[in-house]
DNA sequence: ACAACACTCTAATAATCGTTAGAGTGTTGA
DNA sequence: TCAACACTCTAACGATTATTAGAGTGTTGT
């Protein structure tokens, strides 16, 4: 009798791993991931159709892991809650920790699959509080007005170069992005390190960051 | 150039989200979060064809989310991990956060929709380490070995009725089983409410339980 | 009121998935 | 060595899903 009944729960959960199910919309989360975006903006950045935008953000919609708000002629998306950045963020892990295929393709892009421990994100945390380290975000100037790791100064990649001199040259510096599949960080990092900066990278994004329990800052 | 790479990367993960899009894949998982089971079993307790579970299992292990084990003419499937069991904790929790439509479906079952919160769990926890409550197991004793929350005590809810000896009328006594989406707690608090022992019930399984960070005891 | 804009909705196709049936595989006990 | 067992694999079907095109909707600026 409740058979029927506890298979509609799996169902309902099910529609969530469904939204979960597609390559183009793991994208699209990580970029709502950054903060809210309108349709237009969302199919730039994940170099698809804006039809096909609007179609894969409807049933992220259905499932609920997203909102959409109107603003003016604009649409503009966003999750619908921390716990779906976290999920997103527990989805990649597991995903990286078990699969072999894709900590291969990983290391095809970038030979670093290390993850942060609980101790690197503290350490790097008081580190940046005290002002031993320069924690740089090179995310687009609006993602890091959404959210942003403690103490970390804005450089969007694209004026990274024109903005050395904002940068120490004998402070440690640690670049981030939007996660673990974004190679912005990658990108500035090489840069830097060819002009002569002590710098490295970190495979957190707000979302990994926040799901590991620790505070982002957001800028009014 | 780094497009194709990219997708690639999104394409890994959303395997591991299709594997979590079918609502008999889930119920499997929910059932190996309980310990390692064989495909006969799996199949008796998610109330399906054995050649469907098979089948099921096998999407399961090439997405990495399960591993097979042959012991002697049974194979034995399990968790690929502790953080497979979060995720799958995780999901729901969202799911359950966000879908109106799954909360209602719920609300027909038990109508108590109510989550544990970490200062719940730990006065739990607390009180339990105290001997203040007793804290009851009522899944099948062979789950119960396999991990259950600490001090707790295993009864099996089929031999609940004629156990009732071993439970005390004047100490509280909470209930718990799978998790949020089994029944069998509601069952054996309804049954001891009605002999009239102070009795609740909590929808925290092993897996919401270390998913929260606290920890599960392991039965030698 | 009208055109331009930023989408969304409907419809239609090809590709993929869930489920079942039947044959095949590896293991155990006689 | 053989039968029984506990699965797995292959093939096949109907049912979904991804993607695109074309028409439709609500908003803004003139």
């Amino acid at each position: 009798m409740s058979r029927e009944l506890k298979n509609l729960l799996y169902e309902h959960v099910a529609r969530v791993g469904k939204a979960l199910s597609s390559p183009k919309r793991l994208e699209l989360l990580e970029l709502l991931a950054q903060g809210e975006k309108t349709v237009e903006v969302l199919a730039n950045e994940a170099a698809i159709d804006m039809k096909l935008a609007s179609a894969h953000l409807r049933v992220l919609k259905e499932s609920r892991l997203v909102e959409a708000r109107r603003d003016g002629r604009f649409i503009a998306y966003r999750l619908s809650g921390d716990d779906v950045a976290a999920l997103w963020a527990n989805l990649h892990t597991v995903a990286t920790e078990h699969l072999v295929e894709l900590r291969m393709a990983l290391n095809t892009i970038v030979a670093e699959p290390e993850r942060l421990t609980a101790e690197t994100r503290l350490s790097l945390l008081n580190k940046a509080s005290q002002g031993d380290v320069v924690v740089l975000d090179v995310r687009p100037e609006a993602e890091y007005q959404s959210a942003h790791l403690p103490h970390a100064r804005s450089i969007p990649l694209p004026e990274l170069k024109r903005r050395l001199a904002e940068l120490p040259k004998d402070k440690e510096i640690v670049a981030y992005c939007r996660g673990p599949f974004c190679l912005m960080s990658n990108e500035a990092a090489d840069l830097l390190r060819k002009r002569g900066y002590k710098v490295s990278k970190i495979s957190d994004g707000v979302a990994e960051w926040a799901a590991a329990g620790l505070p982002v800052e957001i800028s009014d």
